[in-house]
DNA sequence: GCCGTTTTCGGCCCGACTGTTTTCAGTCG
């Protein structure tokens, strides 16, 4: 069983708490440990085989273990199934329709036995809500809104449309000039989560301007951006609203000299924040959103900027990425936050396509574009053979491929061109490709693109069995998840990370903004499993090259530095850091072996989980 | 249900905004 999947049952079994009445502190108990298994590195699985581990965990007690522990074994949760026996699965949709919260949710089912969107649009539409306690017309009005809201959008967006619609937003409130100081992002964009549900933009007035009359006109300006479809709020120090394609839009107005607290508290995460303002109330200060203040006198402290901040709880600066409250807290307060890597790092790009298989450009237009961008070299990735609808290339057309690379090396100087292939992982784990064409190429990136639902013993014998073969070099997009759409490879992650360590093998961080695999967690992982990464952006034309970003991005939430990065490395140093080939010296040299051979069965143990 | 330079009981981050109210509860981030 997944992290996810645990977490997933103690957070609906807190959201059914809290529509049941519990008190405060206990559904908080188990967004809490919710929350903590979803950040978790490691498996949560493999913790509980050792019950201290479990109860080590910051707001994990001896009860909660237990019920870990009874989700682990059983797939499920009593005090969860009880509750549903009570309320319909259904109900936690209604939590996440805006203006309905738990109250009322409970209101709606006491006194309507309304458990579903529709049976409440239904009253909404027959006007039968407005004669509840706390309910009006107003509110059945918004309640309608907001199904078409819910109808519409899965409520989360890709990193880059994320980025895109803000880019643009930000520009549209920078044509006000100097009435305003300053804008930017903060949030889960600028914290680079994998997916955006909505925007928070912070826009800093100067001083002697932010009066009601100017604070009206900012407000005015930004409300005439042209995608808004409905104002959700609009008060002295906030807009709210939605845009056509149905993502939410929170912009704070606020004076410099508040800009550090706001920008630190709405970028959170609410974990990392939370912690934060408990660690001030034991050093004797008080953490909100305007500044950090005594608690003695509430005299403000800190407030301009976030370093301030930090520094006076005794904490280095911790990149947003980091804010995840998965132990930064602990590394800023001891010198031991990570380097971070950036983009300017980044001396390569080892994976794209040409019109060879599905690729829109060819070698040069790919080469030229990669060369613009500064990259040293660069790795041609065209598909194997097995992937028919990209145009696969079969053992005679690789050759061919291969001959074009180095003829078109021959017409540009400032980027070197290595021959690669991705080269298909079949069912059986045996490699889509000659060995006698694996041997002619500058790098092995191999990858799954079929029989995605295999059991999950089935799936890491199939990994494990490509990473054997003496051939692999990289595997690209490990997981083969597709964000909102199609959940990873179900496989022991960690087994497949030791063996992959041990066989000289690189993990891609793929950098399309679909994918992001492997996953910030994973990446984590894999750092902690002294596995190498290597960040491509897999692009399928000369546009996508730059979208290395979002890689880099997701890597830095990996707390990953460029030391553990490969394609950072020169040209010659990278190549020599690759696992090497069969016959050639080195620490990882393996017997020499057919390519498509089957691997001894050896150390599958673990993975029947 | 968790946890302790304020505590083994009694709190649980904290403030803005909205709507339905005449002083506040619920929602949201």
């Amino acid at each position: 069983m997944e992290n996810r999947d645990v977490a997933r049952i103690l957070r609906e079994t807190a959201q059914l708490l809290e529509i049941d009445g519990a008190i405060i502190g206990r559904y908080r108990s188990y967004e809490r440990a919710a929350e903590l298994i979803d950040g978790l590195p490691e498996s949560v699985a493999s913790l509980a085989s050792d019950p201290e581990k479990l109860t080590a965990l910051p707001g994990i007690g001896d009860r909660m273990a237990e019920h870990i522990q009874e989700i682990l074994k059983t797939g499920d949760y009593a005090l969860r199934t009880k509750l549903l026996k009570k309320y319909p699965h259904t109900i936690l949709d209604l939590l996440k329709l805006q203006s309905l919260g738990p109250k009322k949710v409970a209101v709606l089912w006491k006194t309507f036995k309304a458990g579903t969107v529709e049976q409440v649009e239904k009253l909404a539409r027959e006007g039968k809500l407005r004669a509840l306690d706390g309910f009006g017309e107003k509110s059945e009005q918004n309640i309608l809104k907001a199904v078409a809201v819910f109808q519409k959008a899965s409520g989360r967006f890709h990193l880059d449309v994320a980025q895109r619609v803000a880019d643009e937003i930000i520009a549209h409130i920078r044509t006000l000039g100097r009435q305003i100081e300053d804008v930017q992002a903060a949030g889960s964009l600028r914290r680079s989560k994998e997916t955006v549900g909505d925007l928070d933009l912070l826009v800093t007035m100067p001083e002697s301007r932010n009066k009601p009359r100017d604070v009206a006109a900012v407000s005015d300006h930004i409300l005439a951006f042209p995608a808004i479809e409905q104002v959700l709020a609009r008060g002295e120090n906030k807009v709210s609203f939605i845009l056509s394609s149905g993502m939410q839009v929170d912009v704070r107005l606020l004076p410099p000299s508040e800009a550090g607290a706001a920008l630190l508290y709405f970028t959170g995460s609410k974990e990392h924040n939370v912690t934060l303002r408990s660690r001030a109330l034991k050093m004797g200060f008080t953490l909100n959103e305007y500044a950090l203040s005594r608690l003695k006198d509430e005299k403000p402290v800190a407030s301009r900027t976030e370093e301030d901040i930090y520094r006076k709880l005794g904490l280095a600066w911790i990149p947003p990425e980091l804010r995840e409250n998965t132990g930064e807290i602990e590394a800023a307060e001891t010198g031991r936050l990570p380097h971070l890597i950036t983009v300017k790092d980044i001396r390569g790009d080892l994976q794209m396509h040409t019109t060879a298989s599905d690729g829109k450009n060819s070698i040069l237009e790919m080469a030229q574009a990669a060369e613009a961008l500064g990259h040293q070299y660069i790795a041609f990735t065209d598909h194997s053979k097995a992937v028919t609808v990209a145009n696969g290339l079969d053992e005679k057309r690789l050759k061919a491929h291969i001959q074009a690379i180095r003829a078109a090396q021959k017409q540009i100087d400032g980027v070197r061109l290595l021959a690669s292939c991705e080269v298909d992982i079949l069912k059986d784990g045996s490699l889509d490709m000659d060995a006698e064409v694996l041997a002619e190429l500058d790098v092995v990136l191999c990858s799954i693109h079929s029989y995605m639902n295999l059991d999950r013993a089935a799936m890491t014998d199939r990994m494990l069995a490509a990473l054997e073969n003496p051939y692999t070099q990289i595997i690209a997009h490990p997981t083969g998840r597709i964000l909102l759409r199609r959940e990873g490879f179900d496989y022991d992650m960690e087994l497949i990370l030791k063996t992959a360590h041990e066989h000289g093998v690189a993990m891609e961080c793929n950098s399309h903004p679909e994918r992001l695999d492997l996953r910030d967690t994973h990446l984590r992982m894999a750092k902690d499993a002294l596995v190498k990464i290597v960040i491509s952006t897999d692009a399928h034309s000369t546009s996508n090259l730059s979208l290395i970003e979002f890689g880099v991005r997701t890597a830095r939430r990996g707390w990953i530095e460029p030391k553990d990065v490969l394609n950072t490395l020169r040209c010659d140093d990278l190549l020599a850091a690759l696992r090497p080939k069969p016959g050639a010296a080195g620490p990882h040299q393996a017997a020499p072996a057919r390519a498509g051979a089957k691997r001894p069965a050896i150390a599958r143990r673990k993975s029947r989980q």
